[in-house]
DNA sequence: AGCACGCCGACT
DNA sequence: GTCGGCGTGCTC
């Protein structure tokens, strides 16, 4: 017995079945809502049971999901199937389904399709064959690797037949001649336990004050909903806190549930998570392995799983008996999931947490503004640890101000910066140059006609990606060979590389200091968990002096040899426009800042053309209070989130006219209330992508205003051709 | 989301 | 003459 389902407690109670004819299943398809079918004769599900349905010519897995409705005639009723073996959807999953719909305005049944998302998991899983010895037939053929294989077995131990044809060294086919000669049985085996992450090992030595903390947090294992901040510096050991709560909740039998923004790099916090609980944890992202999310899945609802880090999608697994939710780094934007149904997996951690009466903490150096809006009216508690490791501070971000400090002709890192750079070299010690732009040159311009090469089917430049020697669209995956010739006047040779990409600042760093050994990090090489971990290994054990990278290299990792960190353009991003333009180059800057000098003293240098920025003074002053006063003022006068709220339309299609009368015809019909704006319709950022046509509306409302059930109503009441396409993105974050 | 139904170009 | 392209619309 693996523990778990046994000591969860009592089975989920699952509400009696109330009668009727009639059951409604939601189908994890984006339509309006669940269908009505009818009970079977020798069956009668109950709500939340997984049931097999007809829909048109196919049959699909659905979720019984109360009972049925008038809305349909009788005459259309199909029946359902059968009850699939596997453990009822719990009452909190459903609800949370229902939650999210609800507030994103998406159908219920798209945001099931993200709860079941392994339809194999439905099934039990086939039992691991393992190969026996049999009443030998009277006339087998003894070959010699037939001997070896059947002396093997006579030890009574089953083994699959990969490894008894690896331990007798011969081919699986052997093997499978001997099961068809009657000399080999199949037998089932019990899988394997795998060993559970364990709560009564040691942790590390906290401090006083992490201590305190801790012991906060362990307490609010057992205090039902209530939402925390964790507050700390990097390198203040948030982490170890938290694994404090985790070790009480898994000491009350309960599942823990971790976010983390990117999960595939999170090799060094899964090393520290097994140093304290001597067992990885379950990972769940969107590209595990078929047969291990399968595992993963049924694992988690059969209550045998007790830690699952993940990606935003964990959200939606079907924990058995959730008991604490955990967002480390939680400002970070990727909780926003733009693709498909559009939420915040902080906030809907925060919501999971609710409707599951358990308690949600949220961790970061650098909160976003709305969680400390949160903790400072009091919604959340606040735990600030102030205290570095080893005393060690975040080193002071030394300004580079380009306009005087200027970089030779054609480069981009300044004196000062390249002096940093040598001399860190020179000392043994490690840097790193943080730049935000993927590839060699972001812009491809004609020197002669002054053409710029653009994706032909989005808004955006191609950026040159010379390793591969190719120039690519960021937004759609195009790509296309680097012209010899201008595309558009013909000239030759007459193309030129504009502006800074990690690729380019690589080939000019190779001049400053040639002997480095020097390593690009993007998402163009760092293609998986495996990548990322080899990286993460390299740097640790001193492989590689030099690394530049983008905001890719700004999470959380733990380098002690690297005492220098330069950030070549700290105004990307400054400019944008974007309502958190500024917060994210804080966040960002912040988090690279704290790359540094965690082991020894450490320097950062910030190359800017705009020190008198805002978010550039109070990065020198290492102030952010300072930093998150200007901040709140600007956005608390404008209304903007925090203080109010936003909701975006993307209206898009192939046909511009189209798109545009239909853009119209929304804003036009937006009924009026109280306190609302509705502005636009406007091109969207992205005017065109992937071709399609893109118009925006944006409503702002105030706080209070219930901005999910306006836009519900309002969309419904309006026709829109089937052509056209309405993504609706509640409290959108990135304006593109 | 998939699958069918439906109406226009290049093939046996 | 058909095979098949994918635009449109429905599925309890």
């Amino acid at each position: 017995m693996v523990n778990g389902a046994q000591r969860n407690g009592p089975k989920q109670p699952q509400p009696p079945f109330c009668g009727g004819k009639r059951l409604a299943v939601l189908l994890p398809l984006p339509i309006a809502g669940p269908y009505d079918y009818s009970v079977p004769a020798d069956f009668v599900p109950a709500v939340g049971d997984f049931v097999e349905v007809p829909l048109g010519q196919r049959i699909l897995v659905g979720v019984v999901w109360g009972v049925g409705s008038d809305s349909v005639t009788e005459t259309k009723l199909k029946a359902i199937r059968r009850l699939l073996p596997a453990p009822p959807l719990p009452d909190v999953s459903r609800r949370f389904v229902d939650w999210v719909a609800s507030y994103t305005v998406f159908p219920p049944g798209a945001v099931l399709r993200m709860a079941m998302s392994v339809p194999e998991a439905l099934l039990p899983a086939a039992l691991p064959q393992a190969m026996d010895l049999a009443s030998p037939p009277p006339h087998l053929k003894l070959t010699p690797a037939r001997r070896r294989i059947l002396a093997l077995l006579s030890d009574g131990l089953a083994r699959p037949i990969a490894e008894l044809a690896r331990e007798a060294a011969c081919s699986a086919a052997v093997v499978r001649g001997l099961v068809a000669a009657g000399a080999l049985r199949a037998v089932e085996v019990p899988a394997a336990p795998e060993p559970l992450p364990d709560w009564r090992r040691r942790g590390l030595d906290l401090t006083p004050s992490q201590a305190e903390s801790a012991a906060t947090l362990r307490a609010a294992v057992s205090g039902g909903y209530a939402v925390r901040l964790l507050d700390g510096v990097p390198g203040s050991g948030k982490t170890e806190v938290y694994f404090e709560a985790i070790a009480e909740a898994l000491a009350r039998d309960l599942q823990v549930l971790v976010l983390l923004p990117e999960i595939a790099l999170s090799a060094q916090w899964r090393a520290r998570f097994i140093r304290r609980f001597g067992a990885p944890p379950r990972e769940w992202h969107s590209d595990l392995a078929r047969g291990e999310r399968r595992r993963t899945w049924r694992s988690v609802a059969e209550g045998e799983i007790n830690v699952v880090v993940g990606a935003r999608s964990a959200l939606f697994l079907p924990f058995r008996q959730l008991g604490l939710i955990v967002v480390d780094e939680e400002h970070d934007p990727s909780f926003k999931q733009e693709e498909g149904v559009t939420y915040h997996a902080r906030d809907m951690a925060v919501v999971r947490a609710r409707l599951g009466e358990i308690p949600c903490v949220l961790v970061s150096a650098t909160p976003s503004l709305e969680t400390v809006i949160n903790a400072r009216t009091g919604r959340y508690a606040e735990l600030v640890l102030r205290d570095r490791h080893g005393g060690v501070p975040i080193p002071a971000i030394e300004v580079v101000d380009l306009r005087h400090d200027r970089p030779p002709k054609g480069a981009f890192v300044a004196p000062s910066l390249r002096r940093a750079l040598v001399e860190t070299l020179a000392a043994g010690k490690q840097a790193m140059l943080f730049l935000n732009r993927r590839g060699y040159a972001p812009l491809t311009l004609c020197r002669a006609c002054g053409h710029r090469i653009r994706c032909p089917s989005c808004t955006a430049w191609l950026v040159e990606h010379r390793l591969v020697g190719r120039l690519q669209c960021h937004h759609c995956g195009f790509a296309s060979p680097l012209p010899k010739a201008c595309p558009a006047c013909g000239a030759q040779d007459s193309l030129s590389a504009c502006g800074p990409g990690v690729e380019r600042l690589a080939e000019e760093v190779a001049d400053i200091v040639p002997r480095a050994r020097t390593l690009v990090a993007t998402s163009d090489t760092l293609t998986g968990p495996a990548a990322a971990a080899d990286l993460v290994r390299r740097i640790e054990t001193h492989d590689v002096d030099l690394i530049i990278g983008t905001q890719i290299v700004a999470k959380g990792y733990h380098f002690p040899e690297l005492t220098l960190v330069g950030c070549v353009d700290a105004d990307l991003g400054l400019s944008g426009g974007d309502l958190r333009a500024a917060e994210r180059t804080f966040q960002l800057l912040y988090q690279v800042a704290g790359r540094s000098g965690r082991g020894d003293v450490g320097r950062v240098l910030m190359q800017t053309c705009w020190p008198e920025h805002p978010v550039i003074v109070a990065l020198a002053a290492g102030d952010r209070e300072r930093f998150l006063a200007t901040e709140e003022h600007e956005r608390r006068e404008a209304a903007m989130p925090p203080f109010g709220r936003l909701a975006a339309l993307i209206i898009s299609g192939r046909d511009e006219a189209s798109v545009d009368a239909a853009a119209r015809a929304l804003a036009r019909n937006a009924p009026p209330a109280t306190g609302l704006r509705v502005l636009g319709p406007a091109p969207a950022p992205l005017a065109l992508l992937r071709g399609r046509h893109r118009r925006r509306i944006l409503l702002h409302a105030p706080r209070a205003f219930s901005l999910s059930g306006y836009v519900r109503d309002w969309v419904a009441s309006v026709a829109v051709p089937s052509t056209i396409r309405v993504h609706v993105d509640i409290d959108p974050q990135s304006f593109l």
